[in-house]
DNA sequence: ACAATAGGCAAGTGGACACTTGCATGTCAA
DNA sequence: TTGACATGCAAGTGTCCACTTGCCTATTGT
């Protein structure tokens, strides 16, 4: 999970996933290409999305030829519990 | 950052911080040791602990030939806003 | 049926990274 | 000061991973 993060261009579809979820994988290559000059290729962003999808982060539903991408954060929260709820004790310091 | 956290190894060491603040490097490598037979070198552990202070995750505190590692959780906290708190309106789904 | 569209599969390649190996530096106790 | 302890530096190695390349399958519209 936490190395499907550790790739910047899968983070940048987290976030555009987060700004419009549903999207198709032609949506998600043409919106990264004009947002940031990504040149990725379409089987790069295809391969990331499968990455994504093994661990969770993102979930598909096909209707007829379109496959639509949903983000789901789920996977997301034990990272909080794991580092950052153990000392929520000690937030004034 | 991300990149700091897709390490199993690196995981495992914040856990021990979490656990116990304020380890030497002998005393990680140890305690890594004891608790999940990591078989890992010293040299393997201060590099994944060069790699957690360069992102901010782990602060050091010098004390004579001792070199104290502390945790700072502070880094982790974006991944929450950045991803969980924009559907923070759909928590009931 | 046929062409166009949306997506999938799989082998190959270059670079990044985790780990080792070997030696060096700095600190403390006797 | 000398030896033991705690850590640092740097080059070399093997593996994993992101990306490309080339071809294939499935669905839709005319």
């Amino acid at each position: 999970m936490f190395k499907a993060l550790a790739d910047p261009t899968r983070r940048k579809i987290l976030d555009e996933l987060t700004e419009r979820d549903g999207q198709t994988l032609f949506e998600i290559c043409a919106r990264l290409a004009m947002k940031y000059q990504l040149a990725s290729s379409r089987q790069a962003i295809s391969q990331h999305l499968d990455v994504l999808e093994d661990v969770g982060l993102v979930e598909t539903r096909r209707e007829g030829r379109y496959k639509f991408h949903h983000l789901n954060t789920a996977p997301l929260e034990p990272i909080v519990e794991r580092w950052l709820k153990p000392r929520s004790g000690r937030e004034s310091e």
